[in-house]
DNA sequence: TTACTATTTTGATAGTTATCGAAATGTAAA
DNA sequence: TTTACATTTCGATAACTATCAAAATAGTAA
């Protein structure tokens, strides 16, 4: 992980909404949605206050960062985090990686 | 740790210069740099390829952010990491935090 | 097909910021 | 004091971005 890379993943994380974004995905992950809450945009739509046009913006600088990855069902879009991208940022930054 | 506050801390490293400069904060203290080497932003403006004023804007951000502190000694300005900052950002993160 | 819903794209705008040069300030040494 | 060096402030600019409204696209259902 070299510091641009990570600097990328950073500044997607760095929008307070983004990360929110962010974390309801993770959050989502955990407590395995029923079917009706998967529509993600719409559901973030919801909790955010802002429209589906900026969700969707934010959306692909998650994907972009490698942090996320969606995949459409139907007309819903569903997102999962890609396991390990934020570890590899938090290594770096303790300091624990040469 | 907010998701605010959070979103500030990673604001303040998504650029790689400042990123930069953290890390190298970071790497100082491990290994005890000598005197002549604490001027910091003198000693940061070598490897990056940016001015003064950038840097004394940049480690203003990280201040800001309650990453580091900086003390001025005599001519130079001397920076720390504050601990536990990054830590907190990290535990949330990682959903380890109520 | 048409109608409806979910998402994305486009175009525009307002606000933010990284950077610089120049000037100002702080600090030590001569 | 004067000189020299380190840092900060000021003012300006170019680039970036979060957001929206409107239009376009994708998918489902009637």
């Amino acid at each position: 992980m070299d510091i641009k890379q990570a600097a990328k993943i950073l500044k997607a994380l760095s929008h307070p909404n983004r990360l929110e974004i962010y974390l309801s995905i993770a959050r989502g992950q955990q407590e395995s949605f029923a079917a009706d809450e998967c529509c993600v945009v719409s559901a973030l739509m919801g909790n955010l206050k802002i429209g589906a046009p900026t969700v969707s913006h934010h959306l692909k600088e998650l994907v972009n960062a490698g942090l996320i990855v969606t995949e459409r069902q139907g007309k819903f879009l569903i997102a999962r985090l890609v396991p390990g991208t934020w570890e590899k940022v938090n290594k770096l930054l303790l300091g624990q990686v040469r």
